[in-house]
Formats: structure tokens, C-alpha cells, sequence
DNA sequence: CCAAGAATGATATGATATAACATTACATAT
DNA sequence: ATATGTAATGTTATATCATATCATTCTTGG
């Protein structure tokens, strides 16, 4: 049975071969239309957080691209990610200190990620709800948000099955 | 006019010294009832925290220790916090690398966190809603919720007045 | 008192992130 | 084609955040 290319959440069974050609290339039209200049680092680091469904440090995301010919700075993951991260190519996850590709680039959203504690993928959900309940709780108060985190920890459907199993 | 103790958000007027003393007294008997020894050290990074409504970073702590008299060493301020947070005495506010005191104590909650970008305080809110809407969606999809992070950060009322005034 | 476990002291190091400044590439106006 | 401003990258150094490890002391219950 044929599996979809972009499911809708990184726990379902997909190609994910076509999944991340499907990113970049919406990736790289967003780019272009925006006037972004998607440079060989930063489509590097894009590829690079796409290959799998989970966050990735910038150190490892930076000893990736250093494989990649790329100099082995510091400086140079975290300039590549900031600009991801910016152009809403990617997302940066707090609880991790990592960042993971958005699966969604150009749909416009407040992300929220659920995080498996036991094999670290990470799945990104547009929760128009929750961010809305945010967004109401901060205007009763007279707060007005810029930035919002919205991040959950556990164990993912995967994980639960093998523990069950166990 | 007399101010509550104990404001509804950290972004009211009130008074601090009050609602700080109270916050510290159930802490304590907090402690007491689980069995937990709030020693000297942990007491007093508690008043630490307690001290401004805002997060601090665990250097930050560590060197307000010291001036009281506690060691330097880093370990001293992670062990303090992190026996803070587990007793639910003080949360982590992972998008600032940096702790804040609950203003809950005892209250089951998983609190949400709008942190002004201006002036550094933290507003803790028990958004009921927001959590129950995470953990739907995390139903929906088969994911198993252990902790939540949920994290805003803007412009508090008092900021955005004095951004209007200047 | 004594043993077991909890808490603290102390050293070292690991992991994450950014400041600062030099250099190079790119776009575009003349 | 070349001058000019801006964006991107190279490079060094350092700031900031966090934990592993092992020795020592304290607390509690038998």
C-alpha cells in the first residue's frame, strides 16, 4: 500500500524520501518568492534536519556540515539555523536546545511540538487552539505576545507500542 | 488603598513582600507534609527566586548564594533548583535557560509562562484550557504526555504603557 | 551507637551559544 | 566595468549553561 508523502504527523508510517523532497522544494520556492537567499549552507543544514524526524543540536547539525566540506565554526550551524529558523524553515525547540525542520513551511502557524523521550522525534502539530487560548489568557492580561513555545514531553505511539510489548 | 498579597498574574501591583512571605510559608508546609527537607540551601534559593517575580539563571542563583555564604561551585545552585522543581516549589523556564519560584505551590497545575522581553518579569497563569487542548491533540495522535512546556514571550502591560508614554 | 541513605563539598569537564572583526560575494547604480 | 553598499561567510576567542564524579558530612531509623 502506497504511503502518503507529507502525513500528518511524523509518528504516522510514511515515505519520508518524498516527505523531504516535498519541504525542500516548498522550501525552496518560499525562498525565492520572499527574495531569501537559500545558499549552499543553509540548504545544507535544511537537508540535513529533514533526514530525520527529530530535533538535532547545532553541534551536530555543525559536525554534519563540517562532513559536507563546510567549516567546522561554531558560528557557522548557528548562522545557517538563525536564518532557517527566521525564514520559518525551521523551528527551534527549547526544552532540546535543538532545532528540527518545519514540516509546514508557508502555512503560516504556532507550531507545537510533542517530544519522545525514548527515540527523540519530534512531531510538529498546528494546534490553532491552543495558541488561540494563549493568545486570549495574554490579552485579558494586557500582555502582548511576540513569541510563543508550546512543547510537550513524552512517549510517542511507536515507543508505547514497544513498551507495551516489552 | 491596600494591595493584595497575592495578585492573579505577577503583573499586577501588589504586595511583593507579602505575597512572597506567603508563597514561602506554604512552601514550607509543603515540605513538611511530603517529607521533604527544605535545607538551608534549598530555603534560601527559594527566597532567592521569591526575591523579584521574574527568572533567574542557575549563575545567577549560584551567585547570590554565595554572598550568603554557600559554596560557588555550579552544582550548589543546580541541585537547590532542581530539588525545587521536582518538590513543585519553582518551574524552568526552558526558553530563558532560567528558573522561576511557583506561585502555586500545592496547586496541581501546569502552568503557562508569558515572559516580558523588556524588562525580564515572568507572569506564571494555570491556563486549564491550553493544557486540555495539548493533551487532546496528544490523544488524537497516540502521544503520551509526561511534561509540558508552555512559554510566550512579549510585552507586559507595564512595558507596553511605557512604550506608548515615550 | 551504627549502618544506610540523603545531602553537600569540591574538582573537572562537557555542552551550548554568541561577540567581534576580517574577508569575500552579490546586487545594482552609474 | 567599476564603485558602492549590503549580505554572507571565515575565523578566533570567549561567554554561558549544565553535569559527571568522587569524597565527605549530615540525618534518620534500627
Amino acid at each position: 500500500m502506497p504511503q502518503t508523502a507529507r502525513p500528518t504527523t511524523a509518528f504516522e508510517a510514511h515515505d519520508h524520501r518524498a516527505c523531504c523532497g516535498d519541504v525542500m522544494r516548498q522550501a525552496e520556492s518560499m525562498a525565492a518568492e520572499a527574495g531569501l537567499r537559500l545558499t549552499p549552507v543553509r540548504r545544507r543544514a535544511l537537508e540535513i534536519l529533514l533526514e530525520e524526524h527529530r530535533a538535532l543540536g547545532a553541534y551536530e547539525v555543525l559536525e554534519r556540515l563540517a562532513r559536507s566540506g563546510f567549516a567546522r565554526q561554531p558560528p557557522v550551524a548557528y548562522r545557517a539555523l538563525e536564518f532557517l529558523v527566521k525564514a520559518g524553515l525551521a523551528h527551534r525547540i527549547r526544552r532540546l536546545n535543538a532545532f528540527a525542520a518545519c514540516m509546514r513551511p508557508g502555512e503560516a502557524h504556532v507550531p507545537a511540538f510533542f517530544i519522545c523521550t525514548r527515540c527523540d522525534s519530534v512531531a510538529e502539530a498546528p494546534l490553532t487552539e491552543v495558541s488561540a487560548a494563549m493568545g486570549e489568557a495574554a490579552r485579558e492580561m494586557g500582555f502582548e505576545i511576540e513569541r510563543m513555545n508550546l512543547e510537550a514531553a513524552g512517549i510517542c505511539p511507536a515507543c508505547h507500542g514497544e513498551e507495551a510489548a516489552t
